[in-house]
DNA sequence: CTAGGTGCAAATAATTTGCAGAGGC
DNA sequence: GCCTCTGCAAATTATTTGCACCTAG
């Protein structure tokens, strides 16, 4: 895994001069978590030793910004926050007017929207800002909330990632158990037969893999979710399943190409568009699986399909003979 | 419809003095369109007269904001712009960052998702900002890219409420019509034939009101999309239309049932969270109507069923004699 | 040696505030 | 007359900049 420092070298622009001073302000910003004002970090650089100018902070995060080791946030206090981005993926923000904490969240579904939303409009996005501002419970109820732990962000995402992933895979084994189950045609069901065998083998993988990351970070699973999730991809099994009728075997597969072709979309997409963590890797490597399972799909359906068209012919012949 | 000063002093708040100048600046105001910085208004009101103090200027901003005159809004250019609210819905922006122009738009999905990730996170959304930030067609292509014209926004809106609900009562007309063929149920299928009667009157008397809404404004049809949807509520009947099996009448009143309940929440709870305006009243009769549908329904599903209880009572009754 | 990087103090920019006077009710 | 509103100028807050000096490559 890469460490901070590996972090900002490999960001740290060329042609720049390297200075002792801006190492110090990176250093101590990256010990942080949350969401700092310039202000804070001249406090923490003060505290923690030195005497170094307010200007320098400003260009330092500037600097930072523009490497990409930080990202300014507005919560519409007449001032700008900064956060690293050093383990830590974008994001969208409750924020509670009450006590002025932030929590942190990413949908897919959202997200998707948001894309489409921007098509519409013929609009070329680069990035989007997402705020609720509210109450928060504690502030409502006077119970703690769970506030999402800082340094854990990056494998709440992970874990997220994984239970997509999850969810999806058992959504997509449901489909081909009931596909195998339906169709009568012997080589379309032994597909669907293969299909299912992966699935569900991929499934058992996915889910050590789930078991290794929660039970290396005590309390990973108590803590609220992340990144939310409504099927944007794993729905596609769902309704496919639905679809399925007895017994046709091309139509069974034409089914399983959308459903594969759409999970592979959404986690090739979304996984591109994340910063390197075990998050992205997750949805990167679940669509090359889906990749895989829909050229699998494609070679058999054009087989069974080319089949059927010479029986066609053959049946042709023989009725103008 | 409401006038401009009406819409104020239904909102000037209790205890405050009347003043001209401050009457002077929210007339001025309000015969804005766009996102004012506090200056751009110093400046309007430098030309239209008079000497007005600039503290007085940020003084009635603040004042309008606090009485739902007017809403801040934080583009991250370090200052706030202003824009009213009379005859202008909430909404999100997406703003160029290469003309600095900004355009607006809302989302019935993105906002559903929205209080459902607050709710999972037990947070009281009380506001939410949703900026994409990017690049426009026009700075791109060259090719004008349509601004929604500002005036319109309220008759956008209206046309966009209505295109909802004309494509909800298809959906639902198309569902009941297929239930009437489907169910063997006489009684059952007298239901549905008398609803599938009203969607498609009420479906005629909507797209009436679009035709005359679009016919008193040139344009307004080509006007872009403002409110996005992808059947929050619409896309219900499709799902229900395709589980309805041969048949069985009572199984198909509980999914109309469960479809007219999602599609009246929906319309209800949207319709209410929005200010006064011909969208919402579109909304709020639409989830009238939807509302009836729904009782209707149950009440024929208990006749139904209390008949289907008695009958098997009689049957076990000349079994066990 | 030279292009950056830094400190300091001054500049800028948006917004707020203290206080004396004006004006509604 | 009282309490709110207004104007003006000064204050405040966040951030940027000019310029002389420093320092890594």
């Amino acid at each position: 895994m890469q460490s901070a420092s590996e972090f900002v070298e490999a960001r740290r622009p060329t042609g720049g001069r390297r200075s002792s001073k801006r190492d110090f302000i990176v250093d101590v910003f990256l010990r942080q978590e949350g969401h700092l004002s310039a202000d804070d970090l001249v406090d923490l650089i003060r505290h923690e030793d030195a005497r170094i100018s307010r200007a320098t902070i400003y260009r330092t995060l500037q600097w930072m910004v523009d490497a990409g080791i930080a990202r300014r946030v507005d919560f519409g206090e007449g001032r700008f926050r900064f956060e690293h981005s050093y383990r830590h993926p974008r994001h969208f923000h409750l924020i509670c007017k009450s006590c002025d904490r932030s929590f942190e969240f990413l949908s897919s579904d959202i997200e998707s929207l948001l894309e489409e939303i921007a098509a519409a409009r013929h609009f070329s996005p680069r990035q989007s800002v997402l705020q609720i501002y509210g109450t928060c419970e504690q502030c409502r109820t006077g119970r703690p909330s769970r506030a999402l732990d800082g340094s854990l962000t990056e494998a709440v995402f992970a874990r997220d990632a994984l239970r997509i992933a999850i969810a999806t895979e058992r959504s997509g084994l449901e489909f081909y158990t009931r596909a195998t189950r339906l169709t009568k045609d012997t080589r379309g069901r032994q597909v669907f037969e293969r299909l299912a065998g992966e699935e569900g083998e991929h499934l058992a993988k996915l889910e050590a893999r789930y078991g290794e990351l929660v039970a290396a970070r005590p309390g990973l699973e108590a803590e609220p979710t992340f990144l939310f999730f409504k099927g944007a991809a794993n729905g596609l099994f769902a309704a496919g399943s639905k679809e399925l009728r007895q017994g046709d075997g091309r139509a069974a597969l034409l089914i399983g190409i959308r459903c594969e072709r759409g999970s592979y979309k959404f986690f090739k997409r979304y996984g591109e568009r994340f910063e390197e963590s075990e998050g992205k890797r997750v949805f990167l490597e679940f669509a090359d699986e889906e990749r895989e399972h829909l050229d699998l799909l494609r070679r058999e359906y054009r087989a069974l399909d080319a089949r059927a068209r010479r029986r066609t012919a053959v049946r042709r012949r023989r009725t103008s003979a």
